[in-house]
DNA sequence: AATAAAATGTTATAATATTGCATTAGCGTG
DNA sequence: CACGCTAATGCAATATTATAACATTTTATT
């Protein structure tokens, strides 16, 4: 289980998201309803940030059931409080999470191109920002990283060119 | 010019903000419009964050006039690329930019209390992100980092509880 | 004054998100 | 099992943020 992009067997990626989903809600005694995992698995198609409402047309496309947009909405809040999915701020957008087991906001390298993105959690950045906002009194509760940029991926194919 | 929050003269932060902004666009040779002083002016109101519709009610209250949405997102677009005002993406809404004199994305320490927006260009956050990014063979473009949590004015006063 | 370019006005609408209330499902207790 | 409680979902309406498309006005320049 890592951070994905660079080509791999996504299958797995989702069926291990999956997985993961149940197992901790089970532990947590909260409840995976249908909804909530359909939105998940909607979450997991790709590692792209998909929309809410491009998650409601996904799910009104399988299940020929249109949800209404709190349903969506609340099945969202849900995975988020959670942690098994992220909110993308910058995109309006969500993406799993790669480690829903512990609390985290995560870090994002999002490729401008394919626009896959990357979770971090990298120590580094959160002791930078730390020591940062110490300078100026500041406590950080949640820092916020998304990073635009250009994946390797990405890099390859246009060098090609 | 700093990045203010703690008490201080902010009627000064204001005059220097327009003054700045005036003679930057007269350097540049762009308009410094009427629309685009009032929309400017209102952003640096203060050090929190504003949004597009706030800014429009004020406007209308001011100059008795209501301007339509895209006559404030066109002025905002203007200011965003002559680098005058931030956009906060996790708050959809924007705060004067401490130095337009060169283009930077800038690291936003936003309290969660008083909403205060401090600006920050930190090297060793960015290369923090530079590193870690690095590591997966990912090119930075556009860091975007906004962090909550509280600001040294706030701690105090809670302490003080 | 004539003209072209830039800026603004205007109307409509898109995209994202939430509120409030009705209904249903799941679960524990008597 | 029936009851009642709570959590979850359904549903209608609407709020909030943002943009598209086209008309008009302003400005700078000739």
């Amino acid at each position: 289980m890592h951070n994905m992009p660079q080509p791999h067997d996504h299958q797995h990626c989702i069926d291990d998201a999956m997985a993961r989903a149940r197992e901790l809600c089970l532990r947590r005694q909260v409840k995976f309803t249908r909804i909530r995992e359909q939105v998940l698995a909607c979450v997991w198609a790709n590692h792209q940030p998909v929309g809410a409402y491009t998650i409601l047309e996904e799910i009104a496309k399988e299940s020929d059931r249109r949800p209404a947009p709190p349903t969506v909405y609340r099945a969202l809040d849900f995975l988020l409080d959670n942690g098994l999915v992220h909110r993308i701020a910058s995109l309006n957008a969500f993406v799993g999470c790669k480690d829903p087991s512990h609390h985290h906001q995560g870090h994002f390298l999002i490729c401008r191109q394919c626009r896959n993105v990357i979770e971090l959690d990298a120590d580094i950045i959160n002791s930078a920002i730390s020591t940062a906002a110490t300078q100026y009194g500041f406590v950080v509760e949640t820092p916020c990283v998304e990073v635009v940029g250009c994946c390797a991926g990405c890099r390859e194919l246009s060098d090609n060119e």
